[in-house]
DNA sequence: TTGTAGGCGTTATCAC
DNA sequence: GTGATAACGCCTACAA
C-alpha cells in the first residue's frame, strides 16, 4: 500500500489559489468568481479555469475562505446519544436537508449533561458554526446567553418551550403522555403504571410525567406513587422494574412506557412471567419505533414525526440563517396515537386485532 | 424573547485576540501562547489575560487558527445512516475517543451510495479535516486516491479490507457468517435460509453471504439458491420474506439473519404463523443487540464489539495523525457468537434455557 | 468581464 | 518570558 508519508501534512505544499489562476492565464480573484459565481464569468475563460482546476487537482481551501467570508456553512449539532434514541432520527432529517443546500453537520454529544452541552457549544462557537441545533430544551442559563450574545441562530429540537432561545421544532409530550393516561382511562383502566426514563435534566420527560399525572388528576385514577419508576431506555432495566412493579402492585391493570424500547422489555418479561398481554396488564409505549407494530401483540403506541421534525427543523434554521423572517418561532409538528393489540380489550379474547390510527394536535393547537 | 437581529452574524464586531491583548497590556502573540501554552507564560501575565479574556468574553476564532496552524482539529465521518444501524454505535465510540483529545466530528451521510461518499470525502478535504473515518471498504476508485494523494489519515471502520486505503479497524464478517452456519450445521441442520441485506456496495454482506456459502459447501448442506433472499434491515421487511421463504421451501430448518432486526422480525412473524422456535425452525441474529436477549425466545446472535471498534479506531487514528507509528494498519477486533434459545436443540422441549457463549477470533489469525 | 488592494484573526518564526 | 513581523489562502470592496 501506498506509505502516507507526512500525517500532519507539512511539507506537501497543496495547489492553491493562485497556482490555478496562473495556469489559466487568469488572476486569481477570476478563479474565485469562477468556482462560486460561474455566471459571471466568460464563457471561455470558465474553461481555462475549470481544465486548469482538473489539471492541477484544485481542491479549494474552505478554511480560508470561511475565515475572508464569515460563512463556515457548518452548523454544530448537540446530540445526548446516537444509541437506542429517536434523536438519531431528528438528526437524519435535519442532516439530509442541510446537505442539500451545502452545509455540514458537526456533531457532539453531550450524554444528557447540561455542563458538557455548554463546553460543546462554546467550542462550536468558537468554530464560528453558521448555527446550531440543540436536543430538547434544557440548557444551562450560560448556554442561552452564550447563543443569544453571540446571535447565532438556534434551533431546539422535540419540544416545545415557551422562552425558545430562538427558533424550536418539537411536539407536546405532555399532550402526547396526557392523551395516552387518557385513553387507558376511558378503556377503565383505574391503576395505570408509568415507566419513564431518568428526569433529570431531561424536559421531555418531565412534560411526559406530568402529561400523565394531570390525567391521573383528572379522571380520578390510581396516583399511588409506586405507580410510577424512572429507569434507562434499555429492555433489560424495563424487564426488572416489571418485576417490581408486578411485587408492589401485582393489581396493576396498565403500563404506559415513555419508550418503546422500554415497552418492548416489559413486555417481553411479560411474555415470560406468564401474564398476559393485553388480557392481564394493558401495555403503551411511545415514539412509534418500527418494532412496535411488529411485536405480539403489536404495541399501542404514539408516533412522533420523527423525521419530519427534523426536515422542519433543518428547513426553519436554513432560512433563519439566510436572513428570511420567521413566521412562528416555535413550530408543533403534532403527535399520533396508535392503538393496537397491547392495549385492546378484545384482543384479551381473539389476537391478531389490526390497529386503528387517529391523530391528534396537542391541547392548546 | 429576545430578538436576534442579524443572523448572518454580520454587522456584530466580536472581540479578537488584539481586544485581549491591549486589555491585558501584553502583544496578541502572548495571549495566544497564555491560552495554547499556559506554562511558556509567566504566572502574573496569566492571570492578566485571564481575566482580560472573561472580561471581554472572548472566544477564540478556530477558523483563523486552523488556517493559520494547518490544524483544522476535526475528523470527518462518512456513516452510510444512523438509523437501525450498528455504525451509529460505531461512531458514538469513536467519537468519544476524540472529544477527550479535543477533536470534533464533521458529520456526512453516504446512504449507501459511493458517488456520495465520494463528494463528501472531497467536502471533508475541502475543509481541511486532519483524519476521516469511513464506514466500511467499499469506496470508489477516486475517494481511495484523492485520499492516497492528499495524504490524509484515514481509517476504514467494520471490514478487513485487503488493501486499506490507510488503516482499519473491523472484524471479519467472513468467518462470522462461516461460524454461525457452520454452528447450525453441527446442530444437524441441513437447509439453512439467509437473509441479509442488500449487498450492492456494500462488502460486509457480501463477505457474509461469502462465509455461509463457505460454510454450506463445506458441510455439504442445501445449496438452493432460493434459501437465500435480500431485503431491507427492516422487521416487516424480513416477515414479508419469511412468508415467502416457507412458501417455496416449507421444509427449511434453520434462518440466518446478517441483522438481529430481520432476525426479530422473522421470530414474530413466525410466532404469527404459528412456526415454533425453535423446534420448527431455528434462527440466528448478527450484531449482538440489546433486544436479541431479551427476545422469548432469546436469540442466537454474533456479538460484535461495536464500542470496542470505535475506539480502538479513533485511538489509531488520532495516533496516525500525531505522527507515531502504527504496529499493525487492519486491527482485527474479533467477534463472538452467542447462542441462545432461538437455535437450542433443547429449548424445543423446555424453554429459558440461559445462553452460553464463547469467543472466537476470526479465521487466519 | 476582469483585476487590484487589503484584510479576515490567528500562529510560526525569529529576535530581543 | 515577551514581542514584532509575516504569512495562512481566500474573499469583500472597489476600480478599470
Amino acid at each position: 500500500m501506498a506509505k502516507i508519508s507526512d500525517p500532519a501534512g507539512r511539507g506537501i505544499k497543496r495547489a492553491g489559489i493562485r497556482d490555478v489562476a496562473r495556469l489559466a492565464g487568469v488572476a486569481p480573484m477570476t478563479v474565485s468568481r469562477a468556482l462560486s459565481f460561474p455566471d459571471l464569468v466568460s464563457a471561455e475563460t470558465r474553461e481555462k479555469i475549470t481544465a486548469a482546476v482538473a489539471a492541477i487537482g484544485y481542491i479549494p481551501n474552505r478554511v480560508a475562505s470561511s475565515l475572508s467570508s464569515n460563512h463556515t456553512m457548518t452548523i454544530g449539532a448537540v446530540i445526548p446519544t446516537l444509541r437506542n434514541s429517536i434523536a438519531a432520527d431528528f438528526a437524519e432529517g435535519f442532516s439530509r436537508v442541510l446537505r442539500a443546500r451545502g452545509y455540514h453537520l458537526l456533531l457532539g454529544n453531550s450524554e444528557f449533561v447540561p455542563g458538557d452541552e455548554e463546553a460543546i457549544v462554546v467550542e462550536f462557537l468558537a468554530r464560528r458554526v453558521d448555527g446550531i441545533y440543540l436536543t430538547g430544551a434544557t440548557h444551562t442559563e450560560r448556554t442561552r446567553k452564550f447563543l443569544r450574545d453571540n446571535a447565532v441562530p438556534t434551533v431546539e429540537i422535540a419540544s416545545l418551550p415557551e422562552d425558545p432561545i430562538d427558533i424550536a421544532v418539537g411536539f407536546s409530550n405532555f399532550g402526547a403522555a396526557y392523551a395516552v393516561t387518557k385513553m387507558l382511562a376511558e378503556q377503565g383502566h383505574q391503576s395505570i403504571a408509568l415507566f419513564s426514563t431518568f428526569t433529570k435534566d431531561n424536559e421531555r420527560q418531565v412534560e411526559r410525567q406530568a402529561g400523565y399525572r394531570a390525567a391521573v388528576r383528572e379522571f380520578g385514577l390510581d396516583d399511588d406513587p409506586s405507580l410510577i419508576a424512572e429507569l434507562e431506555m434499555d429492555l433489560k432495566a424495563a424487564a426488572q422494574q416489571l418485576r417490581l412493579l408486578l411485587a408492589r402492585r401485582p393489581d396493576v391493570e396498565a403500563l404506559f412506557c415513555t419508550g418503546d424500547f422500554i415497552a418492548a422489555g416489559a413486555l417481553f418479561e411479560a411474555q415470560r412471567l406468564g401474564v398476559s398481554v393485553p388480557r392481564d396488564l394493558a401495555i403503551a409505549g411511545f415514539e412509534g419505533l418500527e418494532i412496535a407494530e411488529n411485536l405480539n401483540p403489536s404495541l399501542t403506541t404514539v408516533r412522533i414525526p420523527r423525521y419530519e421534525i427534523g426536515i422542519k427543523a433543518g428547513e426553519m434554521l436554513l432560512d433563519r440563517i439566510a436572513g428570511r423572517s420567521i413566521e412562528t418561532p416555535v413550530v408543533d409538528m403534532g403527535f399520533e396515537i396508535i392503538e393496537r393489540e397491547s392495549t385492546s380489550r378484545e384482543a384479551a379474547n381473539r389476537p391478531a386485532v389490526a390497529g386503528t390510527t387517529f391523530r391528534r394536535r396537542s391541547p392548546g393547537e
